[in-house]
Order: structure tokens, then C-alpha cells, then sequence
DNA sequence: ATAATAGTGTCTATAAGACAATATACC
DNA sequence: GGTATATTGTCTTATAGACACTATTAT
């Protein structure tokens, strides 16, 4: 077919090096829950542009070895926080001429929820310019790098969003939890607080977890039945959003 | 400063084109409501890759050009429907090594709303290779260029999932229209029917719309209201999901 | 027994769904 | 007056919110 052969000596003369092309990376906004209250894990910038200033964790898309947008965030987290398995979402898409002093660039902002557990197995492998900053308290780094500041108030606001319609923060509890530790997980996020009786009908009705056999989280009080997420459940998202007091 | 000065030498000496980067480009899935229906805007490329098959708007960034993602977007819908005002929201962001022939290749897709009355105005300017297609009749175009028919699956799903919560739809109509016709409209966009009472309560407690003096659509009835959107309304969210019979 | 938290139940408030009733033009 | 569509109202249903009540363990 002569249409083949010509779409294959396109490709052939074709030379990516011939045109200016954005620069483009991704930068991933990591959550976290220590402390009853929302943590973002940031990185102090070793190398220029602004060399010392606390960033995203992030960079350029290697297209040698990452497959797809995900494995790049995915790689990225793992180097930063030996993570491997986080809810993982991209959630925006940013770029001008503006955001990066080299040139045109463009990021795919991600934002990822992991629990403190999956933390603790990792900070041994010490990563001395990385350290997790309570939202409220982000005022106190200093400026940002690049536009991240914004970046980091987007991630939070399409976090609340989703939160107020889904079971999202299951993923910032470990495996199992009781239904009372993830009421206080929503609560924290949204930073404000629900109805116990109204949120475990939610719960309930949502189907999407099922009782840890002999699983009990026990204490000077009544023990409380230990939950997981049921397979296969991702995300499951209720009729009507989650109103606080 | 000697830090600002090193800032100044790293910059001196960084070319963008010493690095294998991704391709990047924009792609529009454009959205208008004709004849009862829901179309999308489709060209057929005249440039491999691809060469003859239909696609979506949209190319590479031009860094010399376009200020911004928004900018590039705008652009290539100009160029494309002459429409300069629409309704745009960019919505996911899709990048791999396997989508383009050409390379590694990211996308930011957008997607926009315009009303029939924009196209008109446009009809003028031929572009031979442009066409609308019915949602869902695009299985008749053939296999669509690049992974542009999984990104208008995308579109639709993000567009019906905000249609529930918001007053979206709106930007698909004219300046000035009836309730009767903005409620059709989101029959359209929904594929169910609303019923009309809880419709107008919705609409009415929203407050994103107002009345146009004496404005009125005439025909062989009772003559309708017309309204039009409040300036700096540009999108209202629902509490509860509009759910058809 | 007391403290502390788990878990359930009951009533209320709010908003959507169903459906009917009324309004107002053109013919 | 007849027809067609606009607009409003009433009753029902579904779910969140408030708040109280019971349950179960450790000390």
C-alpha cells in the first residue's frame, strides 16, 4: 500500500530535535494523615533552577524508562517515599511560559493519598531534603518552587471535592481500620465534622467495605469491629454530598 | 548574590535540546447540541501520521505563540469552528510511548461547549475536511487517528458526570433561552428525562440565571420567558444529582 | 461502678420525584 | 373555544442532620 510506505518515510525523516518543544514533567502532591491533621510531603531542591527552595516532588518524563504519565509519578514516588502502591490520581494540567525559567513547560500534577504505615516502613532510607509540612503551616517554607504553590491549592480543593461525594479516604487509612478512625479521617480533611449516625448509613449503604474476620481494634472501652475495603472497590461515590455541622 | 548569579549561569548553559523530552499537544473534544442531539467536531488529518483518518482538533504547543495550554486550545478552535468565546475546561491529561508513531507523546486534552448559533456564524470559512459527528454514530467513521476515540469517551464521561452537579449546559445554548429549552438540553446531554417541576426548583434556588426584559419566545401558545446566564455565574454546582425517570 | 468509646434508633429537615392544576398565548 | 406549551402547586419519597439511647470493654 502506498499510503503505508508513506506514513512510514514520514516517520523515518521525522526528528523531534527539529522543532521547539515545551519542556514537560510531572509533580505529584502526596497526602498524608499524622498528627490528626493533612500533611503534603515536599523536597528541597538540590540542583537550579531554585537550588534550596522546597518543591514538589517531581521531574521530567524520562521517556527511556517510563512507559506512561503514571509510571513517571509512580517512579518519582517510589524514589521519594518508597511508596509503591498509593492512590494515585493526575488531576489538572498546567503550562505556560511563565512557570519554569529554562522555557515553555508544561506538567501533569498528580496527587497521591498514603497512609503513615507504608511511611514508617520507609524512613529509614534516609532522604535528608524531604520532609512532610502540615497544610495549614505551608505559609512557613518560604516561596515554593515554580508555581507549586497554586499546584498544591488545586490538589486540596479537588481532594475536597471528591471527598464530600466518595469513599477516597479509605487510602489514607492502613489496611484495616474502624469505621470511627475513618469518620475522623473525613473529618480532618474536610475540616469539619459529620454526624456519626448519618455517615456509617453512608458508609453502610456504599457497600464498599466488608468486617475483618476476628478483627477488633481494642482499648479501655467497647472494642470496634476492624474494616477493610473490599476488592475490586476503587472508589465509590454517594448521591449526596458529606455536610458538616 | 552568588546564588542568583549561579542561578543566571546554570540557565546560560541549559538547552532544552540536549535532552530526549515527549512530544506534547493539545486536543479539543468540542461539544454542541444539534437537531436533538449531542456532536462532537471531528477533522480529518491532511498530514501523517494518520493521514485521511478522523481525528480531534488540536497539534503541538507553539512555544512562540501560545502563552499558555488555554491559549494553544483557543487557537486551534478558532482556527477550526471561528468560535473565540467558548466554554473551555482542559479534563484529564494522557501520555505513553505507544499513542503516537512519532515518539513518547502527552496530551492535554480540553474539552469545549459551543452553541449552534457560533457555528453559523462560521459556516462561511470553508474547511473542506470538517465535519460533526453524532455521538452516537461515531462508530461509522472508522478507526479514529491516535487514542482520540478513548479521550472523547473521557470527554463524555467527565461532561455527563458535571452535567448532574452544575449548570453546565447552559454554554451549549444562545445567549437568551427558555427553561423549557435549557431543561431539554440536559435531557439531551443526560440521555433521561427531568421532570420539570423539580428542574425549574433547581434552576430557580441556583440564582445563576436572570430574566431578559421583556424577552419572550412567541409561537402558537402560551409564550415563554426568556432568561439568560448572570454575569459572573460562570458555573453553579448542585447539592443532589439531577436523576431522570 | 466508672469511664470511654462503639454502635443503633428515632425524629426532623431538606430537596427531589410524581403528577395534577392553572395560565396564556395563537389559531 | 381548542390546542399547545408555560408555569405553579401539592403530595410523596429519599436521605442527611440532630440527638439520644444502648452496648461492651478495661480499670
Amino acid at each position: 500500500m502506498q499510503a503505508e510506505q508513506q506514513e512510514a518515510e514520514f516517520l523515518r525523516s521525522y526528528n523531534i530535535h527539529d522543532y521547539d518543544i515545551p519542556l514537560t514533567s510531572v509533580d505529584i502532591v502526596i497526602f498524608t494523615v499524622q498528627n490528626f491533621s493533612l500533611q503534603v510531603l515536599l523536597v528541597q531542591r538540590a540542583e537550579h533552577p531554585f537550588r534550596l527552595r522546597w518543591a514538589l516532588p517531581g521531574g521530567f518524563i524520562d521517556i527511556h524508562r517510563d512507559d506512561d504519565l503514571q509510571a513517571t509519578a509512580l517512579r518519582k514516588l517510589k524514589e521519594k517515599t518508597g511508596v509503591a502502591t498509593p492512590y494515585l490520581e493526575q488531576f489538572a494540567g498546567v503550562g505556560n511560559h511563565t512557570r519554569d525559567p529554562r522555557g515553555w513547560s508544561a506538567t501533569f500534577p498528580f496527587f497521591a493519598l498514603i497512609n503513615p504505615e507504608q511511611l514508617d516502613l520507609q524512613s529509614g532510607s534516609a532522604v535528608e531534603d524531604t520532609r512532610w509540612f502540615v497544610l495549614d503551616e505551608l505559609d512557613q517554607t518560604g516561596p515554593l518552587a515554580f508555581d507549586h504553590a497554586q499546584l498544591i491549592q488545586a490538589a486540596l480543593q479537588h481532594l475536597r471535592h471528591k471527598v464530600e461525594y466518595s469513599s477516597l479516604p479509605v487510602h489514607l487509612l492502613p489496611e484495616s481500620f474502624t469505621l470511627s478512625e475513618l469518620q475522623h479521617i473525613h473529618e480532618i480533611v474536610l475540616g469539619k465534622n459529620i454526624d456519626k449516625s448519618a455517615f456509617r448509613k453512608r458508609v453502610k449503604e456504599g457497600d464498599f467495605l466488608e468486617a475483618v474476620p476476628d478483627g477488633w481494634r481494642l482499648g479501655s472501652n467497647r472494642p470496634a469491629q476492624l474494616y477493610r475495603l473490599k476488592q475490586l472497590q476503587p472508589l465509590v461515590y454517594f448521591q449526596r454530598p458529606m455536610i458538616g455541622r
